[in-house]
RNA sequence: GGGCCAUUAGCUCAGGUGGUUAGAGCGCACCCCUGAUAAGGGUGAGGUCCCUGGUUCAAGUCCAGGAUGGCCCA
């Protein structure tokens, strides 16, 4: 250790003496704590509401699909609302008044569960309608401020002091008033069919109220339906092959096949259904050994079953006539235990050879297969069940039996009297039972409420048709689903919904549905909601005119399908808040052509003959970053929460923050399904970076710059910053034209290529030399913080609808005065005509195409060891035949009027450069590629300790003897 | 089983009406800089255009069939 330390000599450093980058905005977003002040600042100065509502242009609406309040937040939520909100604060930016009215799906079967299940079995016993219904109520507004508070930190911009809800009285008046104008236009009507019912709690279940417990095992039945006409074509065909049509329909004769495992259903058999297209045989029947021999001589089985049927029947089997199903329709059978005949008819593809014989027993009262089929031919539905699952009166002899006890073997002995019964077995297969009770249910037909799509199915298409629908393919797809829908049962036996407002009459069972009752009903509803149909009695809930006789009067206790519910949104909310009806858009995620933007057509068509919308746009769904569904099983599951927040380990899960959830949804095509994973995080969190860094450097470097005092005129501008400035244009061109197409990638490809190539690794690169080392006010360093200002106010705007806190920490840290208090109001970036010079590429190109290949040689140099920082070398460059354009291109560098800023050896970073002349002594690399060639030397003179180009006249100035001339100047 | 959709580099995306050696950015590897520094610059390596047939002088592109994955139905 020395005692007396020597004189330091520092290091000559004049670093001081440089214009270096200067700003608050650091490199980190630190987002955590930044995008919830932004949101404050929004919030404190109302910017949403003002801009919603005072812009100039005209209104804008896009009509929010209302979420399903149960539950947390997934990425499919964060796609969806961040789709939206790009595309409305791009709307708010050109100055359109877009108003958001976020939406909640609040009724349903889901929450009405949910509500049970948290109660214990004595609560649940004493639970009234009126008090679930308060308590489903309670449950989804908890739900709805869990998501709402996801949302509102995603920076999505929407009325959320005031949204709608499905569960709102006026909400529910719309959509009773909607009802009434189905009903009053006739399209609303009563009919039977079949639902999952338990005749142990004598209620209808959905189908997640039921469980397939293993081992439930069936009768299962093989029976013979006598023939007892056939159609012509058939009978001469049967002659031909050897059966005549007396013999086929005479007693003992021809017979169907048919396969049950719920023979109590036979009472209510009303066909007998085939596949079209499947290939059937008429046998001739033999017993084969000791069976014995069935009532019937020829049987009609499936082609592909006679095999197997020879084993489970016992009976040879011996193929008389092979025919396709649909020579078959038009068959009459007689009903083996019922005093009736029967047609065979065409069912649909659910019929297969997988089971039974490929003949269907259909019952339209007992299955949801035989019930469309029975709807296609005109067939009554016959339910001769009742609640407890008793046959009735109608099920003749075998009235009194019960479906789950003694019916099938009261069915099966009687039909074993008649030799009709070709074979009975246990059959063990999934069947449903009643979560609660745990008891079988069964298929049951039951009066439910139908909207006839019948009725306005034509309207319904030729709406559509007058929709534009992205992409194209959407068209099609809804157009299929409406062309080949039935009606569309819209009744619930549900207490947690809007209540069908009508009365049945308690002797006659007349049905009381009228405008009068509907007028009253909805008034009730809007002044004390829905609750009000389950808290009054029939007195209390009739219109005056009716009040005498509300004793005779029983309301009904159906609630409507949860679709009718969001179905109705166009009148709940557009017409309700006074936005534009139809909607100019509505966008949801695929699966919504059957359910939204199905039901929502379907009420509109019905009661105002067009679409709620102008425009509908879907996306896709959200997939892990292999393709595959996310699922808790798999481990694949990004939560956005975590993502935007941070897990529990920071380090592992670091908090990327809402701007990068944002930027994601930007970046994939979402016209199919998007993927998304970790890796795809941290790529997006790296753009994020790089776009936020490239703002970094043009706000620290304008510092000192005011634009009134110091800007440059356009005209004044050299060749470089000119450039720069077309580019610029070029990118809010395009990035216009992207937002207005809804391809948000195609934003987000141009915005990562511009920080990238055009600003970062050229015009910075370039820039730094002007900025740095030149003097404050030097025009060189001015005009570059003209093009830097005017660049940056233009990029904020452009990344405001996807990134719009960080594009508000941009405004926030501009160092001068700007008009507009946020970046909002500045409006959509546009370019004076001026900038746009697309003869600048061409030029500009050539000289980055030298560029490159300097660089390769320089590169050359550095991977010898022969050089490090560019500035070290010189290059001489020999333009030969077959570089006319380079030529061309650096000619018009030499006219700039600008040549200190429009000069090759700034644009290479080099420290000198020659054209032509004599090779410099020491080359360290020379390259030649189309008639250009490259040389690289060391750079003469010595390295100026300021500016670090190398220079010859270095040590001229007894003050600073390590630095050139041109620092000198500025110093001085 | 039916309807609709997707498949180009490790990732996200380009590749009008068929036409040189299929492109970009990121990521990756290596190098440089240390005056954008938990930054910045440079160079480079990455492709069975999902597969199989067909049309054509010529197919990532057109046609047919199939595979995988997704949504909606049954």
């Amino acid at each position: 250790m020395t005692a007396s330390p020597a004189p330091v000599s520092y290091p000559p450093s004049y670093k001081d003496t440089l214009n270096l980058l200067q700003t608050p905005f650091a490199m980190r977003a630190n987002a955590k704590v930044r995008e919830p002040e932004i949101q404050a600042f929004w919030a404190q100065q109302r910017l949403y509401e003002r801009l919603s509502q005072q812009n100039p242009g005209e209104v804008f609406t896009l009509h929010d699909g209302p979420p399903y309040a149960n539950g947390a937040l997934h990425v499919g939520h964060a796609l969806n609302k961040i789709l939206k909100d790009i595309i409305n604060k791009t709307a708010l930016l050109q100055g359109k008044r877009a108003r958001f009215v976020p939406g909640w799906d609040c009724h349903g079967l889901p929450i009405e569960l949910k509500v049970l299940q948290g109660l214990s079995s004595s609560d649940r016993a004493e639970l009234t309608p009126v008090t679930l219904r308060q308590k489903a109520h309670a449950y989804a507004l908890e739900q709805v401020e869990g998501q709402k508070s996801g949302f509102r930190r995603w920076g999505i911009w929407a009325d959320w002091e005031t949204p709608y809800l499905t569960l709102q009285k006026d909400y529910e008046a719309a959509q009773i008033g909607v009802f009434g104008a189905m009903v009053l236009a006739g399209h609303i009507y009563r009919g039977l069919k079949p639902v999952h019912w338990s005749p142990s709690s004598r209620t209808a279940l959905a189908e997640a109220e039921l469980e397939y417990p293993d081992g439930h095992t069936s009768p299962s039945v093989f029976a013979a339906f006598p023939v007892v006409a056939l159609p012509e074509a058939l009978a001469t065909q049967l002659e031909t092959a050897g059966l005549t049509a007396k013999a086929a329909t005479g007693a003992g004769g021809l017979a169907v096949a048919i396969w049950t495992t719920t023979p109590w259903t036979l009472p209510a058999n009303l066909a007998v259904s085939v596949n079209g297209r499947l290939d059937y045989a008429i046998c001739a029947v033999a017993a084969r050994g000791d069976a014995p021999t069935p009532a019937a001589s020829h049987l009609v089985v499936a082609a592909e079953l006679i095999e197997s049927l020879q084993i489970s029947l016992g009976l040879e089997l011996t193929p008389l006539l092979s025919l396709k199903g649909s020579e078959l329709e038009g068959i009459t059978y007689r009903h083996p235990l019922l005093e009736r005949t029967s047609p065979v008819v065409i069912g649909g593809d659910y019929i297969t050879t997988e089971a039974g014989t490929g003949l269907v027993h259909t019952a339209p009262g007992h299955g949801v297969d035989d019930f469309n089929t029975g709807k296609k031919y005109g067939l009554p539905v016959l339910c001769p069940v009742d609640e407890a699952g008793n046959l009735t009166a109608e099920a003749g002899p075998f009235a009194g039996t019960n479906v789950l006890k003694d019916a099938n073997p009261a069915i099966l002995s009687a039909l074993e009297a008649t030799g009709l019964l070709l074979k009975q077995e246990r059959y063990e297969h999934r069947y449903p039972y009643d979560w609660r009770t745990k008891k079988p249910t069964i298929f049951r037909a039951t009066e439910q409420w139908f909207a006839s799509v019948e009725g306005f199915r034509a309207a319904a298409l030729g709406a559509i048709d007058e929709v534009d629908w992205l992409p194209a393919s959407g068209r099609n797809r809804i157009e299929a689903m409406v062309s080949d829908r039935g009606d569309w049962c819209i009744s619930r036996q549900r207490t947690w919904g809007v209540p069908i407002p009508v009365f049945y009459h308690r002797e006659t069972g007349e049905v009381l549905l009228n405008e009068a009752t509907l007028g009253h009903i909805q008034a009730l509803i809007a002044e004390h909601g829905a609750d009000v149909w389950w808290q009054r009695d029939e007195a209390g809930l009739l219109p005056e005119a009716y009040a005498a006789e509300a004793s005779h009067w029983r309301k009904g206790s159906d609630t409507m399908d949860v679709w009718f519910d969001s179905g109705s949104s166009w009148a709940g909310v557009l017409q309700e808040r006074g936005l534009h009806y139809p909607a100019d858009l509505y966008l949801e995620g695929s699966d919504q052509h059957r359910g939204w933007f199905q039901s929502s057509l379907l009420t509109s068509v019905a009661v105002n003959g067009h679409a709620p919308y102008k425009r509908v746009l879907t996306h896709g769904f959200t997939l892990d970053e292999k393709g595959r569904k996310m699922s808790k099983s798999l481990g694949n599951v990004v939560d956005p929460a975590v993502l935007v927040e941070g897990g529990k380990n920071e380090k592992q899960e670091p908090a990327y923050g809402a701007d990068v959830l944002r930027l994601w949804v930007s970046s994939v095509d979402y016209s199919a399904d998007v993927p998304l994973g970790p890796g795809i995080v941290k790529q997006l969190a790296d753009v994020y970076r790089k776009v936020r860094n490239t703002a970094r450097y043009l706000l620290g470097n304008l510092h000192d710059f005011a634009p009134d005092r110091d800007a440059v005129p356009y005209d004044q501008l050299p060749l470089l910053d000119q450039w720069m400035l077309q580019r610029t244009a070029a990118l809010i061109d395009s990035v216009t034209g992207d937002f207005e197409r809804y391809e948000f990638y195609r934003f987000f490809q141009a915005l990562q290529n511009f920080c990238v190539v055009d600003l970062s690794n050229v015009y910075l690169d370039i820039a730094k030399d002007r900025l740095y080392v030149s003097g404050a006010d030097e025009f060189r360093r001015r005009s570059c913080q003209t093009v830097l200002s005017l660049v940056l106010e233009r990029l904020a705007g452009l990344i405001a609808p996807v990134l719009c806190h960080m594009a508000e920490d941009i405004w926030q840290n501009l160092p001068y005065p700007v008009a507009e208090t946020s970046v909002f109001e500045r409006g959509w970036p546009t370019a004076p005509d001026g900038w746009r010079q697309a003869q600048l590429e061409a030029p500009m190109e050539r000289i980055l195409e030298l560029r490159s290949l300097v660089n390769r040689q320089l590169e050359s140099c550095r991977s010898s060891g022969q050089l490090g920082a560019s500035l070290e070398a010189q290059v001489q460059l020999e333009l030969e035949a077959g570089s006319t354009n380079t030529a061309e291109s650096l000619s018009w560098l030499a006219s700039s009027s600008h040549p200190s800023v429009d000069n090759l050896a700034d644009w290479l970073l080099v420290s000198g450069l020659k054209e032509g002349g004599v090779a410099p002594a020491e080359l360290l690399a020379e390259a030649s590629a189309n008639g250009i060639t490259v040389r690289i030397a060391k750079a003469e003179g010595q390295k100026c300790e300021r500016c670090w180009h190398y220079e010859s006249d270095i040590g001229q100035h007894s003050a600073h003897p390590s630095l050139c001339g041109r620092c000198v100047a500025v110093l001085s």
